[in-house]
DNA sequence: GATACCCCTGACAATTTATGTCAGGGTAGT
DNA sequence: ACTACCCTGACATAAATTGTCAGGGGTATC
């Protein structure tokens, strides 16, 4: 019985995750041996599973899908109610309304009995907006779309100490925090990464020039220094 | 080894068919008894597959089962991935786990060319844990999972003065605020509405009784009135 | 060419599961 | 009442799973 399980996790785990699985944390979190794992893979590749194993790296699922993927779990379902409606409480409207859309997306395709449940759910987000409410200008949605085109933006910054700037910069990504949302961003002027708070912006403007992405690992790097 | 097999053989099987299948016909179909079948289907429903069988027509598989492919546009994608990332990094770790596998399930069902970049997406989350990491006992997951079950528990709680307490509650809804996770409940001993925060639960333990939600609407009302 | 990580395989005894059989009970439609 | 199903419990036997021990071999990094 524990098997089954056993396998389907597995199947689960390399789905989520793009990186290789090692055995060991497999096993470590299963609670079995090693050498169980090992077996397990033999039987998930002798039912047709694509996982590929190999020395010194861990194991990988190829993609295309050999299970589809299984419905979601209540634990799921409720991540899912919750994290679209931190999003429509923390994002701008443009994020919002999305955020709605998609929700209202996957509980279209779930069970009667669960769509019920979905709207139900008594789980909610509160988020105090971090201004006064009427005449903010959110920058969120454009730099968020500049970001996706990879579009050199013009912005004038008031860092924490009020002090004003002016700068080109590449918009690398986004990052949420408990009050504001950073923009993290490869800035022309100062030739090195740099972060600016979405709220601190003045303005936005595309050059109308885009760039290239050679900056995606050392960008992922900068992030993981932080 | 024949175990696992069949359990596949009998998902593929419900998932062809649109009309029910008999759990005799399975059996002969894979060489083993009847009362083996009947015990696969509830090692199946165990692992969350909603397969129903009913009397006198057979087995069949519920439609939210396998996820059909779903599109979403560029706003929609980084509502959820922004949203999972952010209860990922906001929930304890049943739920960032739960987030993490749904993540995981909504991109299998991405058509292709959106899977990289829902992958890729430059949105992070970040959140600070509320206290010392290390011995934290974290109360959200027992009592998410109370409130989705109405099942009365008896809570130790510490307020913002430090005044201990202990009560039985009717655990209603959970809120999510900038840096804590709000429960809202029927409390027995004072018969009202009351509001706790997790961070401040000293223990959390079910009484074996569940309620039904006649509270519903008042709770919504309560809701609205915060 | 060390070194550190990994994947992978075989064998064997102990344990855990799975299985068939027998004997019931339940439900829904006819 | 009948049919055609699903469903459950008990129990002895057969089969699969598991951990342990003892290896072999590949890949990347320094």
């Amino acid at each position: 019985m524990m098997r089954v399980q056993r396998l389907f996790f597995i199947l689960d785990r390399l789905r989520a995750r793009r990186q290789p699985v090692s055995a060991e944390s497999l096993a470590e979190e299963l609670g079995v041996s090693l050498r169980t794992i090992y077996r397990d893979m033999v039987t998930l590749q002798s039912m047709g599973a694509p996982v590929r194993g190999e020395g010194g790296i861990g194991y990988q699922i190829e993609k295309g899908y050999f299970l589809p993927p299984l419905h979601f779990d209540a634990d799921e379902l409720d991540a899912i109610i919750i994290g679209m409606r931190l999003v429509a409480a923390r994002g701008d409207k443009p994020l919002a309304d999305a955020a709605t859309r998609a929700s209202a997306k996957i509980s279209a395709v779930l069970p009667e009995d669960m769509e019920d449940s979905y709207y139900d759910a008594p789980l909610l987000a509160y988020s105090v907006q971090p201004k006064s409410e009427e005449e903010t200008i959110d920058f969120l949605s454009p730099v968020r779309t500049a970001v996706r085109d990879r579009a050199f933006i013009e912005i004038h910054y008031l860092n924490l100490k009020d002090q004003p700037s002016e700068r080109v910069i590449r918009p690398l990504g986004l990052t949420a925090f408990e009050k504001v949302w950073l923009l993290t961003a490869w800035c022309e002027k100062s030739d090195d990464f740099r972060s600016f708070r979405i709220d601190r912006l003045q303005s936005v403007q595309r050059t109308g020039e885009s760039f290239r992405r050679e900056a995606g690992k050392e960008f992922r790097d900068y992030l993981k220094s932080l």
